[in-house]
DNA sequence: GCTATCACTTGCATATTGCAAGTGACTCGA
DNA sequence: TCGAGTCACTTGCAATATGCAAGTGATAGC
């Protein structure tokens, strides 16, 4: 695989890119971020209509990384649920800085008027919201 | 095309892995933005080794997103120069953000310390220093 | 002209995705 | 306890994207 771990030294996105650098993954972290998901089931209900094996396979591949741990649901014993890491909650900088981003520069793109205001404002606390919202939602 | 455009109200971050949800258009960028990479054959020795079919297919697709320009190079005919717009500058503090979140959580990530620091202790400076640079290189 | 450089393009093998259809473990109500 | 349903996947296969090597056409300098 092109530019997979191994040497030292490594550019910082490419390695970051070697993780989540595709179409799919930060969907994923999307949903367990801003939109309280946790189970299978709800992931691959997400309008954008990530196919299964794919969605299976990012799982495998974010839990591998350290982003993302499974657990058994206390409530339901046959489901799963999926939570973020702390590694994988640090990057809700960089979800909310895509937000602003696409916001800012293409019509049409839906972000809550009161998010882009407070992240524009105090930044740093939208961030810890988010996260703490985000840890909220691990049952 | 899954997700392409079309439908409004969309998922701001869907919306922007449409553009550069891959492994290699970030690269690309940060070729531009932060190493002053603005020829084809620069951004093609890049160590990642992107394939060239491939690169020439990422600044058609980045310059039909209204990321990049393109132009003659006024000092040599045969060149092209490739410029971030500003719609491509204001990547920059997603950029940041990834390269801190590489650094912070994945040891044998190499970015320079001081631009870390002057990423935790004023960030908007860095990132119109950054911008500044970018345009700069423009010729 | 002749050669070199630059920005691509082309062809083809391989890898990744998308889609539809399973599968096995578990749960719940009768 | 039995059958039906749900859940988290897996499998098979066609379509698409990537990687690699080689080629092409437009300058540029000699």
């Amino acid at each position: 695989m092109a530019g997979e771990d191994g040497e030292v030294g490594r550019c910082p996105i490419d390695h970051a890119l070697a993780i989540f650098g595709d179409r799919w993954t930060l969907l994923v972290i999307r949903d367990l971020m801003f939109r309280g998901k946790c189970h299978y089931s709800e992931m691959i209900a997400s309008p954008e209509g990530i196919a299964s094996n794919v969605l299976a396979a990012r799982l495998k591949k974010l839990e591998a990384h350290g982003l993302i741990s499974r657990h058994a649901d206390p409530e339901n014993r046959k489901q799963i649920v999926y939570r973020l890491t702390d590694k994988g909650l640090a990057l809700a900088p960089v979800l909310v800085e895509i937000v602003r981003w696409s916001s800012a520069h293409d019509p049409g793109t839906a972000a809550p008027k009161a998010f882009l205001r407070r992240a524009a404002r105090d930044r740093e606390a939208l961030i810890r919201e988010t996260i703490a919202a985000a840890k909220k939602t691990r049952r």
